[in-house]
DNA sequence: GGCTGGCACTCGCACGGACTGAGTGCCAGA
DNA sequence: TCTGGCACTCAGTCCGTGCGAGTGCCAGCC
């Protein structure tokens, strides 16, 4: 039917002057600034459909309309589409990326880059550690009988764990160690290295055995660890810019944006497809982010995901334009950590 | 004089309870909530002097009094009295920050621990790479010509970095190099290893010069980096809490907090002695810092200081109390990273 | 049947004046 | 040198009014 059409060009009209300016926007108004080709009137009758419907609601009676949640999902499922980089901004992200030194440095340039190109606050996942690959095992001995654990993967994290054994260990003892630990450790996923343990204790010479185990438990806690999925948290002063957005205060926000828990179960849980995701108010379950949104993707070299990034803030936000960015800082971060 | 001295204790009361109303603070008010064992009249009089001398201001003619910064600096120099922490406070600290399993978690509970102490911004700056010494140095191979260089400090801090050599390199190379290069940096401050270079490719096989040259040269430039100083922040959510003290926005404030280098200035800083330096308001130099305060102290192992942590707040607040927090804080944290 | 112009109605908000009360400075007297 | 008294100042609050944006509804038109 050609209303229920028209009624969705309301909408997106709606949701694109409410994104812009902050006010409610009105009939008249409406009417003037998109070429909808009917009166305020007719603007009217639909907008109380659309407001029947739960799209829209009026923050009190005589003031414009906004968009609910369920009218920003709307709007973001079926009436926006894809809203490509510009150039500049794509030359941006390169020239931002390269020259990252280390892990770290990536991280950390990728959530500063995202805060600024969304004006939103930016939050990255380090590569899950159970999706990742030992590159390389090494052990320090720091006294006698304290060892430092140090794990390279192959995504470039670097993980260390310090590890008491029951008794003084042997220079000799160390490097053999090492030698044993890299033997069956190096290339295998960190997921599957719990497995490996067992037939490593059976191969090992029986002097290291104890030696072994420890330092075996040590390693496959680290990787369960889910204490261990780090997450970098960038641009919260883009908050204070959308603070008219979040009545009240921003403090629980800013809370489960420290609160690292929280979040990484937001960020973490991507789509295998890759698709950027789209979290919309209430629909983030936790309460301190019911007024926001979230928008999500995971990263990853070729098939493999390695972790995820996105962004946080109010639901009145630039969809498509933040889940473009999203996606195409994700990308570039992938090729960037397959390169290395 | 007499005189002098009871117009400190005024200047004294007037900053405790505005320090915990946050109202300006009348003459009534004070002359009933503190045992000057004078009327409110004097107690004026007193206040004109200390208005006249810049101790204290006026937010509006019929409002109380506020301090300002000089009035605070006052307090902080000759009124406040050390506040020893509670027997429970001091047990938290030991409970929080025990059971730490590697420096990042060390620094990361560190910071936690100061913002829920002392219900500020917490900031901490991992060990200066500059001061630390070599514990172990690691050569990994990541393609033949592209070697992972990783950096353990005898603070527990590690730094990787990626070497391109100009030409594919042998396993036994690498060993070679791993072992060359423990032999010579192996316990020396990395402030004193880029004077090690030279010695090193002299006694180095001619073979290896040029690895051992691009290698050398990687490590003294991560050091030799500032951007290196690292710096974890935390409790920005107490921020919210004080907002009213901040009347513009939080965002200048969050903004620096966000650009490490400011507040890294800041904190880098610490006194030799192992005194808390205090600066408050415009003292902080930087703009954005002109209406906080800023607590610090460098903490260390024995006599030498590894790095800076203290807390950011509005000028108004507890000083003594958080003084005595960042004091107690350094101090554990100096004896969890000596014992490691 | 759907669209439009007109119209009465609602209600948040900005403006302005009056009032209140906390706090001050000053002065005369103890 | 301190104290009580007193006149004065002024920010914050309350309240009444007017305005205007925006709506819903209805009768008429295409």
């Amino acid at each position: 039917m050609a209303h229920d059409e028209r009624r969705l060009q309301v909408l997106r009209a709606i949701v694109q002057d409410f994104v812009s300016t902050n006010d409610p926007v009105g009939s008249k108004a409406l009417a003037e600034r998109h070429d909808l080709g009917v009166s305020p009137a007719t603007i009217r009758n639909d907008m109380a459909v659309l407001e029947e419907q739960g799209y829209i609601t009026q923050p009190h009676t005589s003031a414009g309309r906004v968009p609910t949640d369920k009218g920003y999902r709307l709007f973001v499922d079926r009436l926006s589409s894809v809203k490509p980089l510009s150039a500049a901004e794509r030359k941006a992200i390169e020239r931002f990326l390269d020259g990252a030194v280390d892990l770290h440095d990536v991280l950390g340039r990728t959530v500063r880059l995202l805060a600024q190109l969304t004006h939103q606050v930016a939050v990255v996942q380090y590569p899950t550690l159970s999706r990742s690959a030992v590159r390389h095992l090494e052990v320090v001995q720091l006294t006698g009988s304290r060892l430092l654990l140090v794990l390279i993967t192959d995504t470039g994290r670097v993980e260390q764990r310090v590890v008491d054994c029951p008794a003084d260990v042997t220079r000799d003892d160390v490097a053999d160690l090492r030698t044993l630990l890299n033997a069956a450790f190096t290339g295998a996923r960190l997921a599957d290295a719990g497995g490996k343990v067992p037939d490593l204790l059976d191969t090992a010479p029986p002097h290291l055995r104890v030696l072994v185990a420890a330092v075996s438990a040590a390693l496959v806690e680290t990787l369960v660890e889910p204490g261990e999925d780090r997450l970098v948290v960038g641009g919260t002063a883009n908050l204070a810019r959308v603070a008219v957005d979040f009545p009240g205060s921003l403090r629980p926000l800013l809370e489960a944006l420290e609160e690292q828990v929280v979040v990484l179960r937001l960020i973490s849980e991507v789509d295998s497809g890759g698709a950027v995701l789209v979290r919309i108010g209430e629909e983030n379950a936790h309460e301190a982010l019911a007024g926001a949104s979230v928008v999500s993707v995971g990263y990853g070299t070729g098939d493999r995901a390695l972790g995820g990034l996105g962004i946080v803030g109010p639901t009145r936000m630039d969809y498509p334009g933040n889940m473009a960015a999203v996606r195409a800082v994700a990308r570039y971060v992938g090729q960037l950590l397959a390169e290395s």
